[in-house]
DNA sequence: TTCATGATTGAC
DNA sequence: TCAATCATGAAA
């Protein structure tokens, strides 16, 4: 994950996501094909950036993944820091190195996204994915039930979770 | 128009 | 364990 802004350069290794599959997942915005201004960039085709604010305070970053009549995304969980990081702290107000890009709402805030990045076309511009530094096979992938899932039934167990489990490597 | 709540985080 | 803080979705 990479954005460059007038601040500097950050960048970030995906460590951590979570599916959400559009109107017949219970846990997902678009669940039965709900249509509100916060999910109008969950409409637009794969590419595009999600972003939205949580409890009032928290910005999270997903990818919409298919096209404009399947409203999915992948939430952006965890990152592990690459570039910047002297950034990061100064956006997190942190000066140790722990807890600055290990949540949604943490990362967002580390790599400055905000309401300004939604929609926003990820395929050409300052924010943007890059292919994994290297190929990563299914054991190295953790998968889960979602987290903060409460109030969707068992979507909250269903495996759409991925972790990518530690290596002291790159 | 009112009201409860959430894809979280950080402080006790 | 619990408060911060506000857009959304459901109820009225």
């Amino acid at each position: 994950l990479v954005h460059e802004t007038t601040d500097g350069k950050t960048s970030g290794l995906i460590t951590e996501t979570e599916a959400y599959i559009g109107i017949d997942d219970p846990a997902c915005h678009t669940f039965q094909g709900r249509n509100s201004e916060r999910v109008r960039s969950m409409y637009l085709d794969g590419g595009h950036a999600y972003v939205y604010l949580i409890y009032g305070m928290h910005w999270c970053f997903n990818v919409v993944t298919m096209d404009q009549n399947s409203p999915e995304a992948v939430l952006i969980r965890a990152v592990r820091p690459l570039e910047g990081i002297d950034l990061m702290f100064h956006r997190r107000h942190l000066a140790d190195t722990k807890n600055l890009t290990d949540g949604p709402g943490k990362l967002c805030e580390a790599f400055g996204i905000n309401r300004s990045c939604d929609g926003l076309d990820l395929t050409m511009g300052q924010l943007y994915i890059q292919a994994a530094p290297r190929y990563v096979s299914d054991e190295e992938v953790e998968v889960t039930g979602r987290i903060g899932i409460t109030s969707s039934g068992d979507a909250a167990h269903w495996p759409l979770r991925f972790l990518l489990l530690d290596r002291t490597s790159d």
